[in-house]
Order: structure tokens, then sequence, then C-alpha cells
DNA sequence: ACTTAGATTTCGCCG
DNA sequence: CGGCGAAGTCTAAGT
């Protein structure tokens, strides 16, 4: 990985056309051809430009070797996308190796969500039964397919956070399931960690069920709020 | 900014759990607090690890004043998040000073595309004019809102790229509308530099117009191609 | 190769 | 401050 500080300005020409006026920033160029740009301020996690591989980037240096242009190009379908940085002044270049890649590990996304909740289909309704995760349907799978203390279908959708566009996801897919008379009265439920309000009137008033999860209670970290029962 | 080239394994816990094993990286941490972890491999773009601001950073040395661990908290709702990076070996340690921020000049985006079809609604359809920007609704705004040739309501839903997603949108606007007896048969028209094939299809089998637009010809830098005209 | 859906999405606007 | 829509989204998985 290379690390150019410098003062620079920077034009992107590609799926827009971008401008940075002259200041100084850190250049974080990586051996896949990876190029970001960043200042002090500004988002902590977005270059103020980029461009993702596979690039060819060229450098072009001034009569006493001193860096004065950079120019990253990338083939975009029939055009080119390009970024030009124009250099005044080298603050700082170095060259680290930094060995092999090592993944991240992570836990506690959706996917995790899922499994959970298909060993304890019960926090999505009383009653309910697995049938099967990721029923395939022509229009994309169906998160949980249950059944419920009544043996009725239940189609279970599942979000970290649950947005309108959860709604529509799900609606879809019920209406492709109703179209078998067997399932003609499957019902909808959306579970998340988290359900938008407005995501809520839409699944109500649709008359899907929406349930919120708490990730710590479905691991058996920490027990349901037990207030309810209390009173 | 200050940037540290250190071999280190890396904890996150928050939203969710992820655990990074030993390898050299890149800490970045800007003057705001805001942290993010970046190795050679994977993204050039989004780092392996990060905090936004604001965040307290912690720095913790051993008896010979070597950099040994960092802990970046952040106040999360109820609860914390902390990104715990341990800290086997320091490569490079430097702090560089950026300056104050340049912000970015863009051009070419949605907004634009629209600002565009609102002085030329033409585009959207023959004889279309302009009532309205961003026509309010209580499900949000339409795009624009046109009268036709016959002087009947138009909603149009402009994107860059048109996806199944838009389609939705632009009928839950139709829908909404068309609840006003004076609007009852409002059109709906896609408009956008690129429509994907399956919006495309559900678009028009909701009697939906589609229609691609060329950047370049809105702004009057190339002439629409009139092919057609000529043969 | 193309499409779909998730993301610690992030970011910006507007209420 | 919360919700919603856009993003040069990016990225991984499935077809």
């Amino acid at each position: 990985m290379r690390l150019i500080v410098a003062r620079c300005s920077v034009d992107y020409t590609g799926r827009l056309t971008t401008h940075l006026p002259e200041a100084v920033r850190l250049i974080m160029i990586k051996n896949d051809g990876g190029v970001s740009i960043w200042h002090d301020g500004g988002s902590s996690v977005k270059p103020q430009n980029w461009m993702t591989p596979p690039t060819v980037v060229e450098f072009k240096t001034d009569d006493a070797d001193t860096l004065t242009h950079m120019v990253v190009r990338k083939r975009a379908g029939a055009t080119e996308d390009r970024l030009d940085i124009a250099i005044s002044e080298v603050v700082s270049d170095v060259t680290h190796d930094m060995g092999e890649a090592a993944a991240l590990e992570k836990d506690g996304v959706e996917a995790h969500l899922q499994e959970l909740l298909a060993e304890q289909p019960h926090w999505c309704g009383e009653g309910f039964r697995l049938v099967k995760r990721e029923w395939a349907t022509d229009i994309g799978p169906v998160d949980l397919m249950c059944r419920d203390e009544h043996d009725g279908w239940v189609a279970v959708e599942i979000k970290r956070v649950a947005t309108i566009d959860a709604v529509e996801q799900l609606t879809r897919y019920l209406e492709r399931l109703r179209e078998d008379p067997a399932m003609a009265d499957c019902q909808g439920v959306l579970a998340a960690q988290q359900i938008k309000p407005q995501a809520r009137v839409l699944a109500e008033s649709r008359g899907m069920r929406c349930v919120e999860v708490d990730l710590a209670v479905l691991r058996g970290e920490r027990e349901p709020d037990l207030t309810l029962f209390l009173v």
C-alpha cells in the first residue's frame, strides 16, 4: 500500500463529473490498483474521490523526479472513468507491505437473525413451527415458511431494519403464494430488529403482523421483558 | 490526520460483532475522532472496521511508551459501540495537518436530471407541461407533476437507473394520487437514463410509460437520434 | 456476465 | 432528531 500526502486538486469524470479544489490530502493506493483520496474533514468512512479496481495508474514526474500528476483510468463499458490528480507539493510518500489479507469475521447480520428465528420460530408467532427456510418461489425465496397453531401457512420476511421496501417484498411473495389454492389464506409476518413506523403502518394496513425481535433474547443472553406479565 | 501502520487485531461490538485476526494494517484517525482501519486487500472504498464521530479515542502505551492498545468508544443510544485495537508492532506513526476542508463539487446526479426534465418536460411525453416539481403527497414527493396534451395529469418518477423499486414507488404515488377524484385517471411515467428490463416489463404491465433519456441530449450537447425520421 | 438483495450501508434533505 | 430516498453506492451470492 502506497500512502502519499500531497497538496493536490482532483477532477473525476465518469458516471458524473466532480472537482476538488487544491488542498493537502491523503492518496491511498492499493496493490490491486484501487485508489482513494482523503481529507481530514468530512466523512470518516467515504473518500472524497476514489476508483475501484481494475484500474491503470499512471505517475508523472518533472525533471527533478518529483511527482506532479497522477492519472487513474478504468474502462467502464463504451466510455472511460478517469481520475486526474494534479500535485503541487508532495508532503510524504511511503509504501508499506501489509502481507496477506485477513478476512473480517462477522456475527449478527441478517443471515444470523434468520438462523436464530429458524431455530426458535415461536418468536415470530405463538405456536409457529418451521416448515422450511428459503422457501423458493419464482420471484425469490421466502425467508421462513411456517405453520401457525391452527396449521395455517405463514410466510415470514426477516430484516435487520424493516422499511417500506420489506413490506412490498412480502406483499409480492404473498400475492404469488396465494395463487396456489392450498395457500390461499397464507398469512404474512414481518420480523426485524427494528421496524420503521411507516413500514409498520403499511404492513398492518395490508393485514401482516409485525414482530420486533431482540438479538440478545434470541441468543438466550437476556431474558425477554417480563413487565407485561408481572403487572 | 494521524496515520498509524501497525500489526494489530481488531474487535468491534455494536450493531453487530466482528473480529479481525492479526495483520499489518493502516489506522486512519481524523481530527474529528473518526477512525477507519484498512488493509491492502479487499475493498478500496470501505474500511475493514471503522467508527464515525463523535467518538472518544483512548491510547494505551507500555513502559517503553510504545503504543499497545487503542479503544474507540461511541455512545449509541442505551448501549455503547466499541472498537478494540490490540497492537503488537508499530511500523509507522505520523501526523499530518491538512488544513481546512475543501468540499466536493458534483454534477450529473439525479437532482440534475430532474432540473433538466423540469425545464424540458416534453422529453417525458408529447406535449407535456410542468405543473410542479416535488409535488407533495403524504407518502413522499412526486418528482414531476405534469399535464399531457389532453390536459390529463401525469406523475413522473425520475431515476438515474430505474429498477423494480422505482416502479413500486411510482405505483404507491399513483395509488395515493388517484384517491383524489380530480386525479382519478392520473397517468404514470418512469423517466431514467437507464431502465432495467425487469423494471420496464413491470411498469408496462401496470400501464406506466417508460422513457429513457440521454443527459447529453437534455443538455443540448448532442442531437437526438434522428434515424427514425430519416427512414 | 448479469441480476438481486444486504449493508455497522453512508449521506443529505426535510419535517 | 427521525424518517425517507439517493448513492460514482459497494459487495457477495445466485443464476
